[in-house]
DNA sequence: CGGGATATTGAGTTAGTTCAACACAGGTGG
DNA sequence: CCACCTGTGTTGAACTAACTCAATATCCCG
């Protein structure tokens, strides 16, 4: 890991994650604890692994911007991408709470993280219920999207995982008010899709280039259009542009 | 669903998993409180639904016996198994903190649930942080598996799927104290297997004799007996039986 | 004994893989 | 400013793991 501590930035209070949606503003108090919950922040270099598959995490991290992702590897080097944190997401929760971590994370952009003391995450449960609740939230919400991926990776084809995927960095940037004007700066590389994906890397490459001729989305280097959500979600689903309704038996 | 529901019958502190290692004791506060929390017992039929996807579950569960199993289904049939659920573990924690479920999940032998409160869940987290922890800690458990499954299915090929979760639902039998003399009633079909590792069921089968062939286990019927452990854990790595040391460049 | 669910087997097909070039862009050092 | 290098994207060809189809066998249950 190429960066360092440093000292403590920006207030919670002004924490620019606040002005977007899907957050709920915390309460005062709870504000104030989050305030003396939060030990600094770490800034890493894209490219940089951020945890790693062993390690006894000593901290718990938000991502407070760019992007980051969690992965597992096999023995003879086979990685699967687990899924793309953003901003708003918690990266270590897994090693907080359980013994250790059992899988990695890299940075994708430059990315700034919020650091938490994983001591303290018991005084949040003994004091305030409703960030654990949230926190309980967050993980059965981060489940729902595993089972989404699982889903995909096991019973979809290439074309639809593709489309699939796509969706999802869509909405979830679209959510986190990343996205002018239908377009978006994706900042990965085909080789991500494919390990994110089970496929491989040609074969990805090959697909996208199909689904780029249909007129659904551009993307070049990192800079992603969206032309057609409908029509990506309908390659998603595996729905026939213009299906008549099959005869009730 | 072909059953009812039914005046509770196990008290808590009588709870059978209790004697199994893998469980903590309650504080007796806390036994106090999920004896109250608890709202009764529900029996299902093997093969019935528990939880349908898209529902607005009004309880949480708990498995208190029997097997079940999680899943999601693309709109053309195609299903993929998420994870096996055994005693002790939840369901329905979903759509208790969050809207709705979104998978489903159905019954593999006859089960006998847990039901809880839906709406004491705030009272759990305010008054029981101990408990909330245990909730949080099971949930990251929980997707720890899934980070497991979505490896497997992303990057393994056939043979070590199939072998790597044999022997997670053997450790996982056994850590339940399900195992007698390496023997285990395995409730499943080679179309649950296939489901589960996004495989197709002929494949399925083909793979499963191979590894049969290799005396690794023996597996009729509901009846697994495991043969060599060892052996199906070294395919389940891609290991070669008597690799050489490759060399260091 | 009959019927439904499950398991097995063979044969042909295909989606996706691997291998191997090659193209292109940005970034660095001379 | 050029030459080079490395990371990324692209393409074609050959291969194969896994799929589909179809038939048959086996088991269990009433």
């Amino acid at each position: 890991m190429s960066a360092a501590n440093q000292p403590k930035r920006t207030k919670c209070a002004a924490c620019p994650l606040k002005k977007i949606a899907i957050f709920r503003e915390p309460a005062e108090e709870e504000a104030a604890f989050i305030e003396k919950f939060k030990e600094g922040e770490l800034t890493v270099d894209a490219g940089a692994t951020i945890l790693s598959e062993g390690n006894h995490g000593q901290h718990l991290y938000t991502v407070l911007s760019g992007w980051t992702f969690r992965y597992k590897m096999l023995p003879d080097g086979r990685r699967q991408i687990l899924n793309f944190a953003m901003p708003g997401d918690f990266l270590g929760l897994q090693s907080s709470i359980m013994a250790e971590m059992e899988h990695s994370v890299e940075a994708l952009t430059d990315t700034v993280l919020c650091v938490f003391s994983r001591e303290r995450i018991w005084e949040l449960y003994s004091n305030y219920p409703s960030l654990a609740f949230d926190l309980t939230w967050l993980s059965a919400r981060n489940e729902s999207m595993l089972d989404e991926s699982l889903l995909s990776v096991g019973r979809r084809a290439a074309i639809e995982r593709i489309a699939h995927l796509l969706l999802i960095l869509f909405h979830k940037s679209r959510d986190l008010d990343m996205v002018k004007g239908n377009k978006l700066t994706l900042p990965l590389t085909q080789l991500h899709l494919a390990d994110a994906l089970g496929l491989s890397l040609v074969h990805t490459n090959k697909t996208l280039n199909a689904l780029s001729a249909r007129k659904l989305f551009k993307w070049r280097g990192n800079a992603f259009e969206m032309l057609d959500e409908e029509g990506l979600l309908e390659v998603a689903n595996a729905e026939a542009p213009n299906t008549v309704p099959r005869p009730l038996i």
